[in-house]
DNA sequence: AATCATTCCAAACAATTGTTTTAAACATAC
DNA sequence: GTATGTTTAAAACAATTGTTTGGAATGATT
């Protein structure tokens, strides 16, 4: 199969790049010459730049949306009387999280930093994209995320789960060059698994915070 | 005075174009004509793009570093004897963002878009021209968050940090369309002001989080 | 072996980018 | 009023961008 052998080396390629550089900053040439294929391949395979940001994307939301919409029905399952608490809804988000990279190929730094790339690049194309492809996934995850977080008004809640995922994606995605000034400045190493440690206190404390008035 | 006209004019539809489009997506064709300069005003003023990338952020960095250090000095000697705490702290920095586009005529919103971009687009040049321009004010700043939270090691104290500066540069770098997303859901108005309100207790709660072991 | 659709490749395409150039317009000083 | 230096204007510049093209290679099916 010489098809899909290329297509995935684009994709593999264009990840890590976008990753690296965001997506206008990168062009077909370099993707293309990383991946070892003809310029052409991209246009032939995917159609356009725009399709093949959709594509990269697609890859490693898929699985992770598959993953997250059946854990939550199959712990919700056994929750029939009580909400499932925050806890245990973050322990689910992370774990679908890591589940990915073991299917594919992705780093989870890297599938953090598109996310978070997917966030704050203002690509329209993106957005929409991903919000019509994964809205169900979504909307699960913030029905139960309503029920264990009662005493925020929605409004409240939707703002710290921004919060929250902006914590995540911008730590995660940052996370090698941080690693790198803490040890150099305090000899001390940072493992993800460490600072992901480190970052669940913060969130959760964060979002259950005394609300302001 | 046609000079400094044609600047502040360039400067203006540059802040807003940067805001809107990010930095790599916004061309000097379009600065220029918003502007209702000609093309070439541009790299006869400022030189390069690069350079006037840098001259939009120095226009409302500097007076907002110049508040900060005086804020902050003003404050510190009132507390001879204890340290200033975090509340205050972040009060503090909140407050100086607000004061600069009183004095200039950039908004809020603008403003902090803009700083978030500054931290997530991987613009080499502008993360080097910032670091030691405004080391200064930073290291002001972190002097203070090392005296207000004494509870923390300086491990912990390095990540938290992290994890603020991240969901404050992420949030203020996908506000608006994150408030056009919940002004459609739930029909409520979200400015800048009222999320940064929301935003603060998040941090203050973050930063304080009981530590795991 | 011949046919077929699929995939690949080198080249060219048109459009857009940041930057530079040339001359004209302007203001200021003598 | 002439001279001098500064700012604007329009055009052209070279480089890079995403995309398209026509034909060559490929590989499976008949």
């Amino acid at each position: 199969m010489a098809q899909s052998d290329t297509v995935n080396r684009i994709l593999d390629a264009a990840e890590v790049l976008f990753a690296e550089r965001g997506f206008s900053e990168t062009s077909l040439r370099m993707i293309t010459s990383k991946a070892n294929v003809n310029l052409a391949a991209v246009n032939y395979h995917f159609g356009s730049k725009n399709a093949l940001i959709q594509a990269v994307f697609s890859r490693f939301l898929s699985p992770f949306a598959k993953n997250l919409e059946a854990e939550l029905k199959r712990v919700s399952e056994r929750h029939t009387d009580k909400p499932i608490d925050i806890e245990t809804l973050l322990g689910i988000v992370t774990s679908c999280i890591v589940m990915v990279p073991a299917q594919s190929k992705t780093g989870v730094s890297v599938f953090m930093r598109l996310l978070g790339l997917a966030y704050t690049q203002s690509q329209g194309h993106l957005r929409k994209y991903l919000e019509q492809e994964y809205s169900r996934a979504f909307k699960m995850f913030m029905k139960h995320m309503r029920e264990a977080t009662p005493q925020l008004t929605s409004v409240d809640r939707f703002w710290r789960i921004q919060f929250m995922l902006g914590t995540t994606a911008f730590t995660m995605s940052s996370i090698e060059a941080l690693s790198d000034i803490i040890e150099n400045e305090m000899q001390v190493h940072s493992s993800t698994e460490e600072v992901v440690k480190r970052l669940v206190p913060f969130l959760a404390a964060g979002l259950q915070a005394p609300l302001q008035n």
